[in-house]
Order: C-alpha cells, then sequence, then structure tokens
DNA sequence: CTCGCTGCAAAGCCTTTGCATTCGC
DNA sequence: GCGAATGCAAAGGCTTTGCAGCGAG
C-alpha cells in the first residue's frame, strides 16, 4: 500500500528505524478514520487485534507520526490528545462535537480557503495549521433532553 | 463595576453564595485580558496580589464563571486548560498561534459570521460555540530560527 | 556490532475529590 | 444555625521518562 512506502521512506530519510509498531500504530488509524483516537483508544485496538505494543511506545510513535505529516493532533475539549489522518490529498474538514453526547461529525468543507493566505499576509505569520471546531447540541440529543440520563458511555464523552 | 454587578446577580439567581473567592478569581481574569491565563497561572497573580485562594477553589471557580458565561475555555494545544474573559458585546475572536515561542495573538475579526446558522440549518445542531485557532510561526520567530534555541520561557510555552 | 527502539514501571503534571472547617445568608 | 464554599492534602487520569534488553541495519 502507498502511504506505508511512504512511511517507510520518509523514515529513512531521517535515518530512523523501520520497526513494525510504527507501522502497526499508523495502520490502527487508517483503519479507524473519522474515529479521532487517543492514544489509549489506539492502544487498546491494537491490542484486541495481535499487535501487543507498549503505550509509552504508542505515545511515542503518534508524536513521531505527526511530525512526519501522517497524523494531525486534534482536541475536542475532553482532556484527551486525539490524532487523525492528515489526508494531503483531500480538502480540509473541520469538527462539530455534541457537548453532551460527546458524537463527533466533521464538516467537510473547507471554510477557509483563503483565510489562511490573508492572515499570513498582514500578520507575517508563516502559518502551518489550523483548526476550527463547532460545539453544540446534536438532534438526538436535543430531542432526549429531558427523558433520563443519557447513557454512562455518553457521559463519559461529553465535554464540560 | 458593572460586571460584578452582574456575577453576583447571577449568583443569586443560582441561589449560590457570592463570595470574595467568586469575585477575585473573574478579577484577575478581566485584569489579565488577553492572556488566556490557566488555573496555575490565576493562582499565581492572585498569590502575588493579596487573595491566597486555593489552587482547588480556582479550578471550581472557573468552571463555574464559564458555565454562568464569564469565561470562555480556550485550548492551544499545551495541555492546559486555558481561560479568557467572555466579553458578550464585542465581535468574536480567534487565536494565531505561534509553535515556536508560544506566543498567542488574536485576530479580531469575526470570519464564522453567517457559518453557524448554515450548519445548524444543515445538520440539526444547536450550536453553542466555536473555536478557531490557526498555529504558525510567528515573525519573531521565523526570523531567529537559524540562532540558538530561544528562551527557557520560549520553549516552556512551545507547542508539540 | 552498534545504536536506536521498545517495554515496563515509576515519575510528572494538571485536575478533581473527600472531608473537616469556615462563613454567607 | 444550616448548608454551601473553601482549603488542604490525597487521589486520579493522561502523558512522559529512565533504563535494561531487544532488534534493525
Amino acid at each position: 500500500m502507498k502511504i506505508y512506502e511512504k512511511l517507510r521512506n520518509e523514515l529513512k530519510k531521517r535515518h530512523l528505524r523501520i520497526t513494525s509498531q510504527r507501522e502497526a500504530v499508523l495502520s490502527v488509524f487508517l483503519e479507524n478514520e473519522g474515529e479521532h483516537l487517543t492514544a489509549d483508544e489506539a492502544y487498546e485496538k491494537l491490542s484486541h487485534k495481535n499487535s501487543h505494543i507498549s503505550k509509552a511506545t504508542i505515545y511515542r510513535t503518534v508524536d513521531l507520526l505527526k511530525e512526519m505529516g501522517f497524523l494531525s493532533k486534534v482536541n475536542f475539549g475532553d482532556g484527551m490528545e486525539r490524532y487523525e489522518v492528515k489526508d494531503l490529498n483531500t480538502h480540509q474538514h473541520h469538527h462539530l462535537i455534541c457537548t453532551k453526547c460527546g458524537q463527533v461529525y466533521e464538516i467537510k468543507e473547507d471554510l477557509l480557503e483563503d483565510v489562511e493566505k490573508l492572515i499570513e499576509e498582514r500578520t507575517g505569520f508563516k502559518i502551518q495549521d489550523h483548526q476550527l471546531n463547532f460545539y453544540g447540541i446534536c438532534p438526538k440529543c436535543q430531542a432526549s433532553k429531558n427523558e433520563e440520563k443519557n447513557t454512562e458511555e455518553a457521559a463519559r464523552h461529553s465535554i464540560k
């Protein structure tokens, strides 16, 4: 597959080693696109498969993959660092987060097409990245607002 | 001052108590607008003045002030929760963060004037808030990019 | 063979919580 | 005086780090 070659090339270029762990960590994010996994979630998913990779390695690897441009860090205000595959070929997207159940939806349009350039011109910054999150209540939670408390699962993901 | 009256009214409305700590915490954010203080920074600023308020109370109070709409939580990817005064009268603003020295600049324009409504219509979400951050290298850090490492202070604020 | 990478456990940091005491109302 | 708020210290949760052993090149 193309992206694993890219990974190997990038590692070689930096004189770093190609290890099964590095490929496995990238794979778990590829196989769960749109899920914005935390390090811990990636660890669980990997454990359920085959690979027993230590959490320390997961943390070190997501950091490296981010540095090499394969992952982006995203933050939904729930106190954990989350990562997603950075697809350089597609448009950027933004996130719409339900503050009640924690569900995250992606907004496909790139609303900031020309804004980065504008800001670079005005401020002299060299812009590398941006992150746009909308917070609100999803239709499902609006509907159930007066019913009993949502699931435990939801409560765990809710945002303060 | 107007905003302290608003605080007292809001507390009364919720049958909560008016305490010196609650006013002091709000005051430190008002006196340091544009600084995006963490709980710990607020604690330090308060200690240097007069008020000795425990950190636990700071945490509890910023949370309450956010719930009541006096503060907004902002996140710059540095692993700490930051808060700023939420000025309901002015336009929204966004943040431009230098990933090297951690300096934060504010972008005054509201770039998302109509976007929220559009998203509400399309998705059925009830949008409460949004957060837009740009990450890049500020002019100063671009200039000094080949010089020796920036200050310790800067390193502490840098974003991975 | 060498040096980078991993795994494990311990340590670090920020934040939350339990409980006795204090203090609005 | 009653119950909420505070302070202190301990606990919690996520992330980083030290170090011995393993494994890629």
